[in-house]
RNA sequence: GCCGACAUAGCUCAGCGGUAGAGCAACUGAUUCGUAAUCAGUAGGUCCCCAGUUCAAUCCUGGGUGUCGGCACCA
């Protein structure tokens, strides 16, 4: 005898097991025409599935937010359907919904192409418009392998092989079609809508796993609406003018080409960016006791052998060596890590528990020889520099290390526009050194220093390096694409290997621990992602050019020039406009490049030693006598680690 | 690395089996102008590289390289 309680607290009783079509039946005929599934105690269902018992259902109608996900798994459905009409002998595997849509792997020797998109989206409308119900039925194991099998669908019967013995097999259809699924679905293809679109053909690995065979994958985007639609496709193109590639372009930051793939080209105005943050972040670490050091880029091979990196990391390095005959037997190789130079340092000497925790940073200079499909622009590339810093201290001091970093990297990620961040801990893999202890330990000190430092974490299983496990701090590019940027990890192993000691306080030699830690990961891929973040239209203290002082007419130019002088000498990055071209020219040129302050200069500015500033990309402006502009500006430009609390 | 697409002037892009065009930028000249593109003229290309087919290849075929989108890998 169930009785179903709705969200609103309202009680109704059934005599006999009811299904949630009949439940929505019963509470009025809108809800009935609206609801395409429900939740039973939480947990996502079919309409059609029966209630024997008490239960809480709360109905899920086109409006909830739920109801996306629901979209997009059938439309993953309908996409199969379609694909396996058109393109008889093609084979389905896995068709699941993802952040704004859905896609399904197709096994298929002839690869789609873009081409065959219209064709494959009519066909989807016409599944669309039939309506056929979606219909769940099960299958006991050995006889869903044989069915799968007989269609010639081997992707599909080795998925239920590997089902866990316990697991239900379930089988959907919609109309002839059928397919391998756990569901939920709504009630018929027509619920799936109008309102998506084929976006992209990629090549995808059999379960993400590049021995396995690459199947043809379909991406799609699906919408409750054609509004919804229409709206994120207007949100990708907005997305894709913050691509940091163009904007570098656009704003003559940086290039890169073919003789050197992977390693950045920067041209002034990247450079100055670039050492605008290079000097910020110096000065905090300076200010959070890190000693800056500098290590060399090629180093014997014997050094990376002792090191480990020989053995471990030798496919991802460049190796050199020189024409003189004596030394043709040497192998030197680039660093792709500071870290085995900076235990180098470490080693010079006998040092005391009296200086740990030792912070040893370096703006290093890694080469990394990446696979080639990897490069995506400046944020992975094979040249890079890492915001590198080691943590040589105790185990008992991990804990407190933790939270100064995490602390720190909260406040520089503040700075610069990333209030928000996401962190991910990545604990033991498979493949690991160190015993189980050592790991129970680092892991506990890992988690009780976010716990401290109020850090809200996503687990990342078995993801941890094979030292030891790790934080990672996540930023989020224009594209939605999610780049590591801050990582800490905690490293028992290394300092073993390259023999690391300190005298401790009872005088016997004890191994210290090493924290890695970097905020910006890489400046490459840190300014990549701040160009994104930005769109380039940087705050005033980052600008690669902070004013343009631009003139109306050639007579304004001397004072114009003595306005820049006055700019530049109180530490402006400054640049002249005295071109022969229109005013309404030079703000649109500005406007172009970003520039955040255009100064004008006109007559009669000129004469009274004034400067009108606009801050671009607005159109409000102000006229001020030079000075004071200077010092406005001055101000304003001011860094944040700089800024004087007013008071 | 794998699957697919792409590579033409500084940039954005057309185009064609008979060795190429537009807009913007550049350069020259005119114009001296008050806040979202002044006008006119000039110049500019191993059509990514290497082979092959063809009387003839930027275009067709094959092989490279790079870029882009995914996958795999990773800061």
């Amino acid at each position: 005898m169930p009785a179903i309680t709705l969200p609103d607290g309202s009680v109704r009783q059934f005599d006999a097991p009811v299904t949630g079509t009949e439940i929505a039946a019963a509470i009025g005929p809108g809800l009935a025409k609206a609801a395409l599934a429900m939740q039973v105690d939480g947990a996502t269902r079919d309409l059609a599935t029966p209630i024997a018992g008490n239960a809480a259902v709360r109905f899920i109608t086109r409006r909830d937010p739920e109801a996306l996900e629901l979209i997009r798994h059938d439309a993953a459905h309908v996409l199969a359907e379609a694909v396996q009409d058109l393109f008889p002998g093609t084979q389905v595997t896995i068709g699941p919904a993802i952040e704004h849509g859905f896609y399904y792997d197709f096994a298929r020797n002839e690869p789609f192409t873009p081409e065959d998109f219209g064709r494959i989206e009519a066909r989807m409308r016409e599944i669309v418009a039939r309506n056929a119900p979606f219909v769940r039925s099960v299958m006991p194991r050995e006889q869903a392998i044989e069915f799968f099998q007989e269609k010639g669908e081997k992707y599909k019967a080795e998925l239920i092989r590997d089902l866990p013995e316990t697991e239900e097999i379930s089988l959907y259809s919609q109309g002839e079609w059928v397919d391998l699924c756990r569901g939920p679905h709504m009630r018929g293809t027509g619920d799936v809508g109008t309102a998506f679109k084929l976006m992209k053909v990629a090549g995808a690995y059999w379960r993400g796993d590049h021995r396995n065979a690459m199947l043809s994958r379909i991406y799609g985007t699906a919408w409750r609406d054609q509004k919804e639609l229409d709206a994120y496709l207007h949100q990708l193109e907005e997305a894709e003018k913050r691509d940091h590639r163009k904007i570098g372009k656009e704003m003559d930051l940086f290039h890169l080409q073919e003789e050197a793939a992977g390693s950045v080209f920067w041209h002034p105005k990247g450079w100055k960016l670039y050492r605008t943050l290079e000097d910020y972040l110096r000065r905090r670490l300076d200010a959070h006791d890190y000693r800056e050091v500098r290590t060399p880029q090629l180093l014997d091979r014997k050094f990376w052998e002792a090191s480990g990196h020989w053995e471990k990391f030798r496919h991802a390095m460049f190796i050199a060596r020189v024409e003189d005959e004596a030394e043709k037997d040497r192998v030197l190789a680039l660093k792709p890590m500071n870290c085995p130079c900076h235990v180098q340092i470490f080693n010079q000497g006998l040092r005391s528990y009296r200086e740990l925790p030792l912070r040893m940073a370096e703006f290093g200079s890694c080469h990394r020889y990446e696979p080639s499909g990897a490069l995506h622009g400046i944020m992975r590339v094979r040249a890079f520099t890492q915001d590198d810093a080691h943590i040589f201290c105790t185990e008992e001091q991990i804990a407190a290390e933790t939270v100064a970093f995490v602390d720190l990297l909260s406040s520089i990620y503040r700075d610069l526009g990333f209030p928000e961040f996401r962190v991910k801990f990545s604990d033991r893999p498979a493949t690991r050194a160190g015993t189980d202890a050592v790991w129970d330990q680092a892991e506990g000190a890992l988690k009780e220093a976010c716990r401290i430092a109020g850090i809200d974490y996503t687990l990342n299983p078995g993801e941890g390096a094979f030292y030891g496990p790790k934080l990672e701090f996540v930023l989020r590019d224009a594209i939605g694409r999610d780049w590591q940027c801050g990582t800490l990890q905690v490293d028992f192993v290394l300092p073993e290997r390259l023999d690391a000691e300190y005298v401790a306080e009872d005088g016997s030699r004890r191994r210290p621990v090493m924290l890695h830690r970097a905020i910006f990961g890489s400046f490459e891929r840190f300014l990549g992602i701040l160009i994104e973040q930005y769109a380039g239209r940087f705050p005033l203290w980052l600008a690669p050019v902070q004013v343009v002082v631009a003139t109306i007419v050639d007579e304004a130019a001397p004072f114009a020039r003595e306005a820049a002088a006055a700019l530049q000498k109180a530490g402006l990055r400054v640049d002249l406009d005295l071109r022969n071209e229109k005013i309404n020219r030079k703000v649109v040129d500005h406007i172009d490049q970003r520039v955040p302050v255009l100064a004008v200069v006109g007559r009669r500015e000129a004469e009274e030693g004034a400067l009108v500033l606009r801050r671009l990309p607005g159109r409000e402006q102000v006229t001020l006598p030079l000075a004071e502009a200077v010092a406005q500006l001055v101000a304003e430009a001011t860094p944040p680690d700089r800024v004087v609390a007013a008071g």
